[in-house]
RNA sequence: UGGGGCGUCGACAAGUGGUAAGUCAACGGAUUUUGAUUCCGUUUACCGCAGGUUCGAAUCCUGCCGCCCCAACCA
């Protein structure tokens, strides 16, 4: 395990700021109740692994706990297959839901007896449309949708109708049970969604029990609900549903109302990962299954050899937001490379031989090498023996004709060190007809061995081999990036999209004899070429398979020009320098040269007051309470636009605690030099929270500012003292550096200070260099 | 054109009125019997744009621009 260094510092993403929040407020007594709810129609993939750590991890780290739930809604679509599947990966990646493993089916029977609830409250009814003369009455985004014409049925009746569709009496499509909200609704969702709908078929868990199912958004908000689920956190598509959420929990009388919480589902660069296009790759023969190492799939990152604690730190390591991103794979690929560092002990093996014959090596003569396991920065012990004779295999890679400039490989007539054993000198090469390299003759330095008195002498390089008589055969399968474009997705097709080099199956391969005898699990090394481990379905003794399940960084390979493996096709989706500035400039009304007349303030935002009669009103009624000639009409508009309407919280201004006067008399305050701006925002909330005046909160709070330099100077010049260096940069340039000092007077001064005259000292001290 | 969201370095992502964190990538350099690892350092992110408020704005206000989601009896 690789757990000797510290863990990365959590981020505290807006999730945990909600439950952090909850938590001081007492809201769910502290608890936290997670789930995690996949539809069992496929398989779990990387992005299903960043919500099971969410929700697992978040229980953990509050010491909650996370269900498994199977969203099983949909009897045809679902199969056992997948709920084993789903439990498996979800165990794999280090989760555990103890005794909360359930199924929405189990709940079948309580939602519909909500749903009576809702029919016998008129909140729902039984409509006959077909399929499409719903879609056609649901309206559009911008119209609103037209009535159903079973809307309102008596709910005596509409009850009796579902009794029937529920007994079985009426035929698939036949009719549906629906929300009854609101066919105008702005949100499309909301526009009388069906809740329940007839299908005679066969369910997984519940056989032939029912002829009626629940659809999504009425089964979940109840599921969560019945199972005491307080943060029912899911992806960002379902926002618009949040409404319906809440609507079916708020009809209905006594129930638990969880909060749904959304954030962005993981998208990841050179990968798909929607449902439908991983079945194609399946499909299509693109892949050897579901769990190929080239998929995304959790079964696939397993086969393929990726850890779970790699995956779980992926997921710590990208954070959660709200905001559509892409990851970029190669973050995923240093946290594999990350964790298998520390974790795979290294050996030796060769991909595509080429014979090496010593000619100075005594004839037969075998030595068994002790070879480290690990390098000196990984802090393990161990070693291997190693064979070494005349006859070796290096690879083919390894040795060129004609090297090219800055080779540290072997070439004709140079020397490179093998890997814990001696360094040798290429002197003959020996060619086929078609000109072919197929054996090297070298002659080994005999003094050179690792750890042997002489063995510090340099060479440029050191290459990796294996001794011919007792190299172990084995196949390597090399996996790359399934895709050679960042973002499949938006590629026409797999043709174009598809990298034709993502499995290279090398046979013939060889690897050290150490090799063949580690457990059947463990995570190697193959020096300089990669992390490997045995195929757990091909791999069998005396016909070894080796997955690679990733390379190593090379930043030879990467410097070569032409050589780079990388992607040939880049898609590129920059959403950035798109022409906003330009269309922006054309479409923006300078605010700044004409002023309102009477306001004073720019246009724009006289508009704001102009426009809405009772700002208007508060205005107007702020500017004539006042008499004090020194505060103008701009200083009340700028108060209220800026500061109280956001601090109303869209409360009607005429409710509000603090009347036009009290708000003239605040700016009282701060033209009078009583209070600063800042302070003047800290009083308005006050005066909202409680009502006082603004000189009764300045009065309690001891808000009175402090502006004359007797008592601002002693406290300039102690936050100078204790940031010369900082004062020193201000100087020479770094003006950000100003707000830095003054921030800190002001908050050794409890925030009484006069910012305006703290600003004018520090500039002085600072120009008196 | 309605509603709901989102825009901070090449990629993720902190930050919620007082010096723009961190990670990956990239680029240098050191160490290295893995062209790996490790370690140091670098890349001036003026925070989608434009105004406004403020001593001070990524953070507050206004307008604009861009991207995503919503019109399955899927989830």
């Amino acid at each position: 395990m690789s757990t000797d260094r510290p863990a990365a510092p959590e981020s505290v993403h807006f999730i945990r700021a909600i439950i952090d929040q909850d938590n001081r407020s007492g809201k769910w007594g502290g608890q936290v109740v997670t789930r995690f709810p996949p539809e069992p129609n496929g398989y779990l993939h990387i992005g299903h692994a960043k919500s099971i750590c969410l929700n697992f991890g978040l229980a953990r780290e509050y010491g909650g706990r996370c269900h498994l739930r199977m969203d099983d809604t949909n009897p045809t679509k679902e199969d056992v297959e997948y709920v084993e599947s789903i439990q498996e990966d979800v165990r794999w990646l280090g989760f555990d839901w103890g005794e909360h493993f359930y199924f929405a089916s189990d709940y079948f029977g309580r939602m519909f007896s909500y749903a009576e609830e809702l029919i016998l409250k008129g909140k729902a009814y039984v409509c006959f449309q077909t399929e499409e003369e719903m879609r056609a009455t649901r309206g559009t985004v911008t119209e609103p949708g037209t009535p159903s014409p079973w809307r309102d049925t008596a709910p005596e009746d509409n009850l009796r109708l579902f009794r029937q569709m529920c007994a079985g009496e009426l035929p698939d499509g036949h009719c549906t049970l629906r929300a009854k909200i609101h066919m105008g609704h702005a949100n499309m969702k909301m526009r009388d969604l069906p809740m329940v709908r007839i299908r005679h078929a066969h369910h997984h868990r519940t056989g032939d029990r029912f002829c009626v199912y629940p659809l999504y958004d009425f089964a979940h908000c109840l599921s969560d609900s019945v199972e005491g689920i307080t943060h029912s956190i899911c992806t960002l598509e379902f926002e618009n549903n949040r409404e319906l959420y809440d609507w079916f929990l708020d009809n209905l009388d006594g129930v638990h109302h969880p909060q749904q919480i959304e954030f962005a589902r993981l998208r990841l660069s050179y990968t798909v990962m929607s449902k439908r296009k991983l079945l194609a790759l399946v499909k299509d023969g693109q892949v050897s299954g579901w769990d190929d190492p080239r998929m995304p799939t959790i079964a696939g990152l397993r086969r393929r050899g990726v850890t779970a604690e790699s995956i779980r730190e992926f997921a710590e390591r990208i954070g959660v937001a709200k905001a559509n991103s892409t990851v970029s794979v190669e973050l995923f690929e240093s946290c594999i490379r990350d964790d298998l560092n520390s974790r795979a002990p290294r050996l030796l093996a060769v991909a595509r031989p080429l014979k090496v014959t010593l000619t100075n090596w005594p004839e037969g003569q075998v030595e068994e090498l002790d070879a480290a396991l690990w390098p000196h920065d990984v802090p393990k012990e161990g070693s291997r023996a190693l064979p070494f004779s005349g006859s070796l295999f290096i690879e083919r890679d390894d040795f060129a004709l004609t090297p090219p400039k800055g080779w540290h490989r072997l070439a004709p007539g140079g020397e490179v060190r093998l890997r814990h054993a001696y360094i040798i000198r290429c002197d003959e090469v020996v060619q086929d007809d078609s000109g072919e390299v197929v054996e090297l003759r070298c002659s080994v330095d005999l003094d050179t061995r690792s750890g042997s008195a002489a063995a510090d002498r340099k060479v440029k390089g050191t290459i990796h081999w294996v001794s011919a008589a007792h190299a172990v055969p084995a196949e390597l399968r090399l996996y790359s990036r399934l895709f050679r474009v960042e973002d499949p997705d938006a590629a026409e097709s797999y043709a174009e999209a598809l990298n034709p080099d993502s499995l290279e199956i090398v046979r013939g391969a060889f690897v050290e004899p150490a090799a063949a005898t580690m457990p059947q699990d463990a995570r190697l090394q193959f020096e300089r070429q990669g992390y490997f481990w045995a195929d757990p379905k091909d791999s069998k003794p005396g016909a070894l398979v080796f997955n690679r399940i990733i390379s190593l960084k090379d930043s030879w390979a990467k410097a070569q020009p032409a050589a780079a493996p990388a992607p040939l096709l880049r898609v590129t989706t920059t959403h950035k320098d798109k022409m906003t500035g330009i269309k922006t400039m054309l479409s923006v009304g300078k605010t700044g040269s004409t002023l309102h007349p009477t306001y004073g303030v720019p246009m724009l935002v006289a508009k704001i007051v102009l426009e809405n009669q009772e700002v208007r009103d508060y205005v107007d009624g702020a500017i004539w309470s006042e008499p004090d000639p020194a505060i103008t009409p701009a200083m009340i508009v700028n108060m209220v636009v800026n500061e109280l309407l956001p601090a109303a919280k869209g409360a009607p201004l005429a409710t509000l605690s603090l009347n036009p006067a009290g708000l003239a008399a605040l700016v009282g305050l701060v033209t009078g030099g009583e209070i600063s701006t800042k302070q003047a925002k800290e009083v308005l909330a006050e005066c909202l929270r409680g009502g006082e005046s603004p000189a009764a909160v300045v009065k309690r709070l001891g808000l009175s500012q402090l502006s004359d330099d007797a008592s601002l100077k002693p406290l300039v010049d102690a936050v100078l003292a204790e940031h010369q260096d900082k004062l020193i940069e201000l100087r020479a340039g770094n003006v950000r550096l100003l707000g830095f000092l003054v921030g800190q007077v002001l908050k050794r001064s409890g925030g009484r200070a006069n910012p305006s005259r703290v600003q004018a000292l520090v500039e002085e001290a600072a120009a008196r260099a």
